[in-house]
DNA sequence: CACCCTACTGACCATGCGGTCAGTGACGCG
DNA sequence: CGCGTCACTGACCGCATGGTCAGTAGGGTG
């Protein structure tokens, strides 16, 4: 059977304490800077318990970026390959986006390290995975645009640099919300980047 | 007078390239893997001699950072800020940032890191800055877009949502230009976002 | 030539990191 | 109750880094 044995829920809880505790360190000081003292103070257990369950800092951090974004990948993906328009099915990941980072707030930083890695050379093999995972995605997107364009719901034209413009666009607002107090609806938000992307800023002639 | 005696030229240029020397090492390990030993080897000086320049290591960083963006703003400044329509200006600015990347494929790192900062708590107040200095950016383009909405040559919308996504969404396209090893003509995404930002990704009816 | 001045060097130090491992104590079993 | 097991601990190690400073070389000066 697939049950799992006593000891091998203890360890996946373990496991899942220290990856969240690594999110909040990483959340607050940065990938570079979280320390794997201080992600053991936030996990409540000593240093070396740590070393118990994940290898090394690097297999730490992989995990708990994979974990996490597989999460956000899973949303997406649900979203956009639905039923409907692609209008409707856009409108519904950004949604999941913003229900996301909300749930998240603490995720942004550790996906923006991972998509633009640094570190010593050693560890470029490492490096290169958290771009791959961006890249993938966007080239998921990409298809899913010029799909969009075949059935003739949106005009054609370059889908990998429309992917791009339009991730990086709507990603940059939904950062924003994260680190405002105080942010408008999603609805709101969600319209204004379905208006903007759909429309354009022209101005629109039968207005005044 | 004003003029600069010769220990001051010297100083100036020892200190402009070591920015250069740093601008390098930065892009190619990231900021928090550039250590002053290679900072030092890559300006062929010796690792002391940089402390007769620079406080520390948060100073030169800052610095190099800050000379490298002020020419940056200034091109983009002058082309918003020049004569003829919007969308004259916009394609202008455009044309410098993907011509600025072009001469400082290396800075987009730096721009980065910059952006969503990161380090231990006792330089928090660093950090801020080169935040701030983003923000001061997008604040600018946010008025000079509801400027162009007073005139009518754009839609109303919310100016500072609107800055992020094209800020972000052309700075994307940009990036990913520096990574490719052979990219379209400028003119083509200039066109392209262009045709993006302003007419948007709806089926144009008049099209089959 | 002797002297000094100063820009520059690189061995050195203190610090803080990731990673290790002998020790410990709580728990279950006979 | 005694004993073995094992998850857990935290002092410790090696290493790399930022930063220092006594020493040096070389050019200008009298």
């Amino acid at each position: 059977m697939a049950t799992k044995s006593k000891e091998e829920v203890v360890q996946e809880f373990r496991m899942q304490s220290l990856q969240e505790a690594a999110m909040r360190v990483i959340a607050r000081r940065g990938i570079a800077a979280a320390t794997m003292q201080e992600i053991a103070d936030e996990a409540e257990v000593s240093k070396g318990t740590i070393y118990l369950y994940y290898k090394d800092r690097d297999e730490l951090v992989e995990k708990t970026f994979e974990n996490a974004i597989r999460d956000l990948h899973m949303r997406l993906d649900t979203a956009l390959e639905s039923d409907g328009s692609f209008e409707q099915r856009l409108r519904g990941a950004l949604h999941q986006l913003i229900g996301f980072f909300k749930d998240n707030g603490e995720f942004f930083r550790l996906y923006l390290s991972h998509r633009f890695p640094e570190g010593s050379p050693q560890q470029q093999h490492r490096q290169q995975r958290g771009c791959d995972v961006y890249r993938e995605r966007l080239d998921k997107f990409a298809a899913i645009l010029a799909s969009a364009m075949e059935t003739g719901e949106i005009r054609r034209m370059e889908p990998q640099r429309l992917a791009l413009l339009l991730t990086e666009g709507a990603n940059a607002i939904v950062v924003e919300r994260v680190m405002e107090q105080s942010s408008p609806p999603a609805e709101a938000d969600v319209d204004l980047i379905m208006s903007i992307i759909f429309d354009g800023i022209r101005m629109d002639r039968s207005q005044s």
